[in-house]
RNA sequence: GCCCCUAUAGUUUAAUGGAUAAAACGAGAGGCUUCUAUCCUUUUGAUGUGGGUUCGAUUCCUACUAGGGGCACCA
């Protein structure tokens, strides 16, 4: 609709004479109208008609007249804003759209046919995946819906880094908390990691130490390390594995630093002279040149550092794309923290000069760092809280809260509910803004929360089965005068979705679930639906179906669960 | 020192340059013999400071203040 409303204004600005118009159309946020769209061209182009809003809007106005199908009518108000009503007919024609689509409403096909990869999560084997990892998890797994939600062809993948100054100072904090390679667990791994990092920052000799165990790693010249190494890895990949079953997350691929290092390598070896430097020992790239800072791609020892071996994973994604997929991929997107954002400038712009082709496809998105109300965190320090642990704390405060609930299956609703908790509070938050995380407001479901849109979903399920005990079934054809206002909410999703998606943009997805739940819980409140001497409750049911469909629909992009029960 | 990001009710967050700045938590008042009260109704209360651009600024520019991040061999 907004776009039929958009061509048609168009139309009419060319037949008035002006172009290049930049105007919005969109749902109105002020309370005050309840139109169904606005638009604010006439305010826009005010200045190059040389008229005053207002009266440029009544041009437009009857210029529209009858242009627009299942229009009701067009009002002018404020300081020359254009009101869109809708006619009653269009709002009960998407309700039986939304029931004939089922899980694909809201869908679009803007990137149908195009291959997307997505990283995010990126864990480091040897430390702890801590709840500071679940922000780019949410976000990351929350914008590869989204693109399946366009069509694309999806792969989601990790980046780790099982080699580099972390794992040589894990290894050398395992032999000296004396860590077997038979019985090794994450948590050891944690604190092997914390007392390396310790040890490092003791002495000079014991970090020169520890350099020179970083190389070994690298090298794999020494067996028995070696065997302690894969052990390690192992146990962390594994770990890794369990907690992204819990939420929700199913990756492709797992690139490693230990593969992407030496493609990198290769890469900027070729280009030093004319993109890399070499000084004092180390292969540099220049960024002030580029109005950014100078950063070291291949260190005084030989090895690649980071840089190197982020542009080595680009190469990596490409050849993986090829082997796996048969193209070249479309798009790929790295979540990753904000603190690296000026890092990432310089590694794009080497990258931009060795693999034009490529570059050009990659995007950064940047998540804010998640901060506990209370208390630091530090994996360096061993001061971390598990991501594992507290999902099970959540879990816990949600299995009391259902006590009395009769639900089958509980363990796996409660860890459903800890999980729709933790994701949303990460994802109502615009990407890249800092979280500041509260224990104690995680594990409560009062308000804007996870729990309640999985509850306003539940409840509806259940008052649908109610209904359909109650001999009411659900129907389109005898309704109201007026929509219900949550009717008018339903009909914005698949918008919504092209939106968040556009602006890579999860929480707006979240903002216009809570709004559509806190109007369906208006709704249940005021309405009775399970009625069978109430003239419209068949299609009160029908509404609330298709409430119910687009909740599931946009808890699915959040990469939450949707329980009919809880 | 240089560069980047951020600043909105007591708190945590929304708002492509637009209408009387929107929610939740907290605090106050109501609502289950009635479809799941993890709910609903209602009251309360905010754009860091000074300039500028604009018909119109939370949004853009600028200075300041405060906080965070980055700046050569960590990832």
């Amino acid at each position: 609709m907004k776009k039929e409303i958009r061509e048609q204004i168009e139309l009419v600005l060319s037949e008035l004479g002006f172009s290049g118009i930049d105007f919005a159309i969109d749902f109105p946020t002020d309370k005050n109208t309840d139109a169904d769209y606005f638009s604010n061209v006439a305010m826009v182009a005010a200045k190059q008609a040389g008229e005053a809003p207002r009266q440029f809007a009544e041009k437009i106005v009857t210029a529209l007249e009858g242009r627009i199908s299942q229009i009701e009518k067009i009002e002018i108000a404020g300081p020359g804003f254009i009101n869109f009503y809708l006619q009653r007919e269009f709002f009960r024609e998407k309700i039986l759209n939304v029931l004939d689509a089922k899980e694909n409403w809201g869908k679009n096909n803007s990137w149908s046919n195009k291959l997307v990869i997505v990283e995010y999560t990126d864990p480091n084997p040897f430390k702890e995946l801590h709840i500071g990892h679940l922000v780019p998890n949410a976000l990351g797994e929350s914008l590869a819906r989204l693109f399946m939600m366009a069509g694309a062809n999806t792969k989601r993948v990790t980046f780790q880094g099982d080699v580099g100054m972390h794992v040589a100072k894990a290894l050398y904090g395992a032999r000296q908390i004396d860590v077997q390679s038979e019985s090794i667990t994450s948590e050891q791994l944690g604190k092997a990691y914390a007392a390396g990092s310790r040890a490092f920052e003791s002495s000079e000799e014991v970090a020169a130490e520890i350099k020179g165990l970083n190389k070994v790693i690298y090298n794999r010249s020494d067996e028995k390390l070696n065997t302690l190494y894969d052990a390690g890895k192992k146990v962390s990949l594994d770990y890794f594995e369990e907690i992204y079953a819990v939420l929700g997350s199913d990756f492709d691929h797992n690139f490693f630093e230990s593969v992407t290092g030496p493609v990198g390598l290769e890469l900027v070896q070729k280009n030093i002279g004319e993109v890399f430097k070499e000084s004092r020992g180390a292969v540099i790239f220049e960024g002030e040149k580029y109005g950014l800072h100078t950063r070291v791609f291949v260190n005084n020892e030989g090895l690649p550092t980071y840089e190197t071996k982020d542009v080595g994973l680009i190469q990596c994604k490409e050849n993986w794309s090829q082997e796996t997929v048969g193209k070249s991929f479309d798009h790929a997107i790295t979540v990753t923290g904000t603190e690296q954002l000026e890092y990432f400038k310089v590694t794009t712009k080497a990258s931009e000069l060795i693999q034009p082709d490529l570059a050009g496809k990659v995007e950064l998105v940047a998540n804010g760092m998640l901060r506990l109300a209370e208390g630091k965190m530090s994996s360096r320090t061993g001061d971390v809280v598990r991501a594992l642990a507290l999902i099970t704390d959540v879990k816990e405060a949600a299995l009391e809260r259902m006590k009395e609930n009769n639900v089958i299956d509980s363990e796996t609703v409660a860890e459903q509910i800890a999980v729709a908790a933790i994701k949303y509070s990460i994802l109502q938050i615009a990407a890249g803004k800092d979280i500041v995380f509260d224990l104690k407001k995680s594990i409560s479901f009062e308000g804007d929360s996870g729990p309640y849109l999985q509850y306003t979903h539940a409840r509806i399920c259940s008052v649908l089965e109610k209904a359909k005990s109650a001999g009411v079934e659900l129907s389109v054809e005898n309704i109201p005068a007026e929509s219900y206002a949550v009717e008018k909410l339903v009909q914005q999703w698949p918008e919504v979705v092209e939106v968040s998606l556009k602006e890579r943009a999860p929480h707006k997805v979240v903002h216009y679930l809570t709004e559509l739940a806190g109007e369906f819980n208006s709704f249940y409140a005021a309405e009775k639906i399970a009625d069978e001497d109430d003239e419209y409750a068949p299609y009160k049911a029908a509404v609330s179906d298709a409430v119910r469909i687009t909740l599931e629909r946009g808890l699915w992009v959040l990469g939450i669960e949707a329980p009919e029960r809880m």
